[in-house]
DNA sequence: ATCTATGCAAACATTTTGCAGGCTG
DNA sequence: CAGCCTGCAAAATGTTTGCATAGAT
């Protein structure tokens, strides 16, 4: 989903597209793909100075209502994705990165939708040391 | 797990005995398995009048350092649990209850943990609407 | 012109921390 | 009786809200 992508489901959703919005969906465009609210506020407050916390807050909470973002929390915050597939988000606890683990299928998950349950959403939130950072403790 | 091996849980991880810890041991096994620190406050705090909130905390950082709970986070706070097999969680958002989904294996992890990553713990939370609630939305 | 979004500050909720005294082992 | 644990209060986070004004459609 690109920016334009973006600005459309913005839209699509009643939402106004406004110079803060803008700097929002850049900044997500171009990181690593896990942010929170916090370090969007601080990365974007260079291009848009008056832009304060709380907008951001809300702004997320409108890309949440329109489809672009995902969220999970973590480490007594929440983190925003735009990674729509289904899979598992690895948090090193050494180095913190945050990884991406495809996952195919989960097959109580369907078991339990069919018994007349629906299912919304799925995090799944990994914790543990990653490959990198357990060959520097062990050299 | 039971009471006694709560109880030897705590004194094998060096924590000692106390009739507020006592009284989290009690109210978590006979609750329905998820709780907030909050709740078990407010519920202890019959029989343990002077008990405060943080020491509710501090139990529970205690009690995952030993093995007894997990927890994971979820609209804004942290829920624990006793269930320690490998299991997801589905809140419903209607009636707010906790349902545990158990999960038999998810094979893109173990291909992780062979790729050098280690795995400390794995959280899945499904968001939804639970079968009761949805036949009464439908009725 | 309408109605939403922003900026600002204050409120709120959750969790952590510092310290003095009390209790466990 | 040494050291951890509790109770209390305050602080630290993270997030939401109320309100007046600015701005998008």
């Amino acid at each position: 989903m690109d920016e334009n992508a973006h600005i459309a489901a913005l839209r699509k959703n009643g939402y106004k597209i406004t110079p803060q919005r803008l700097a929002v969906i850049e900044y997500i465009k171009e990181s690593p793909g896990h942010f929170t609210a916090e370090e969007v506020y601080r990365n974007i407050k260079q291009k848009e100075p008056t832009i304060t916390l709380a907008t951001v807050y809300n702004i997320f909470r409108a890309m949440k209502k329109s489809g672009i973002v995902k969220s999970f929390e973590a480490n007594g915050s929440t983190i925003y994705e735009t990674n729509s597939r289904r899979h598992a988000n690895f948090l090193c606890s050494s180095c913190g990165k945050i990884e991406d683990i495809e996952i195919a299928d989960i097959p109580e998950l369907a078991v339990f939708s069919n018994a007349g349950n629906v299912i919304d959403s799925v995090e799944i939130v990994i914790r543990g040391v990653c490959a990198s950072c357990r060959r520097k403790k062990n050299a």
